[in-house]
DNA sequence: TCAATACATTTTCTCGAGATTTTAATTTAG
DNA sequence: CTAAATTAAAATCTCGAGAAAATGTATTGA
């Protein structure tokens, strides 16, 4: 894919513009969702929702099938929809299912990639830690950009990596940690031992040490794990 | 799950009723996109298809949506639905993610499944070895039925891994897989082979061997890759 | 007081028509 | 004869209203 560009394209492709009203209000509440708006278990009733998002009735329910799809609402028969639940058990599925997935894909995209893969490493690298810098400032709205780049090194990653599926799995299952990524973050703040890793794994790629990265990707995705294991059980409803 | 249950209920639960008309529209067009019906690539228009399958148009519209979950169609901004298209490094990619998938789920299934599991496995491997008997008997609407009973088995395998996540994308890569299989079928009917690999597996699992269970279930998932490489470049469309 | 039935409200699900966009065909200029 | 531009047709997308189902409430009887 990138064998052909002699210069990296911008490290995290952005995604391109919702084209439907549909779409984008499936942004918007698989946003809301996981930032914890619409809490998990809640109801969602279309009446209610139509009106918030401004569309039609038709509308919004394609936006909740399409939501169906990352398995962040969950549809009942003819009892309508309803924010997915999460647990501690659900997370720990999520979070060992990824590690076998993303721990396989980066094999193979050390295998295959090639330097302008190397160079999206590490231009994804430099836009994550760049962010990182600003979150120290104390800015608060800088967390969501530092989310997104987080999103995108972990996809740059896997990017050279010649299975659409395995990274089709990782965005869902990545989307699906996300939700329980912003629980923990209320309690403990990003520290800098994620940047740690996120240096090892750069220094692991650019050696080309599969064993070595694999080895510290699994411990930096466990570590979420860790962190989510902290949160008190009420929290997660 | 089957910790409770003494009696092991029928292998391979049967999929229950659809409660809306959007899902059983969702029903008959895949098994006619699996089926080749609606060849891949083949553009959906709402128009034509809402009349065909006797709904509306929004509904029908809900059930293409429900076909994107399972990666069989794909939507293109305002540019209407497709049939997902099909190739070789597709198959390829599908098969090496499932293997993945499978085996990992079929090590926890092993180390986690009692009796009750055994049971069913037996059970299921039972259902299908007397659908092969039907199928020898020159009855091609059995064959049908052996789909049924083939996925119940795969399914049952891995029945008792605590992973949901780990089962889930296993059904959506079966499905997947199960579109170029009936490709190759037309070419060669079901070998005894496949009769004998399924019962080397039963018998690995019941003797809980982790590593020989898992190493036959791998090549008998390859295998189908091989017969599907023996399909002629130009019915891949 | 409790259980079961019947009713009323709410919500989901479904349908057809109108507005916007894409696609194809035709025309016209170079 | 090719290519760009205009026009016509088809398809998608969107919306609001009506039908079917489910939830909650009130009533009745034991």
């Amino acid at each position: 894919m990138n064998d052909t560009a002699a210069v990296p394209d911008l490290a995290g492709t952005q995604p391109d513009e919702p084209k439907t009203l549909a779409e984008a209000a499936y942004r918007r509440l698989r946003r809301d969702i996981i930032e914890g708006i619409h809490p998990p278990g809640e109801k969602l009733r279309v009446e209610h929702l139509k009106d918030h998002y401004a569309v039609g009735a038709g509308t919004l329910r394609e936006a909740l099938q399409l939501l169906v799809t990352d398995a962040l609402v969950v549809a009942q028969g003819q009892r309508g929809f309803r924010v997915a639940p999460i647990s501690l058990d659900d997370f720990e599925d999520i979070t060992r299912t990824r590690v076998l997935l993303e721990t396989a894909a980066l094999q193979q995209s050390i295998e295959c990639g090639d330097d302008a893969w190397e160079a999206n490493v590490v231009a994804a690298f430099h836009m994550l830690s760049r962010a990182e810098s600003k979150l120290e400032e104390g800015n608060e709205g800088n967390r969501e950009e530092w989310e997104l780049r987080n999103q995108a090194f972990h996809e740059v990653l896997i990017s050279a990596s010649p299975s659409r599926w395995c990274r089709h799995f990782q965005n869902i299952l990545y989307l699906q940690s996300e939700r329980y990524r912003r629980l923990s973050l209320f309690r403990q703040p990003i520290s800098r031992d994620v940047h740690a890793e996120h240096q090892a794994i750069v220094d692991a790629v650019l050696a080309r040490d599969v064993q070595e990265a694999t080895r510290i990707l699994t411990e930096h995705i466990l570590r979420t794990l860790e962190a989510v294991r902290q949160i008190p059980p009420d929290v997660l409803s």
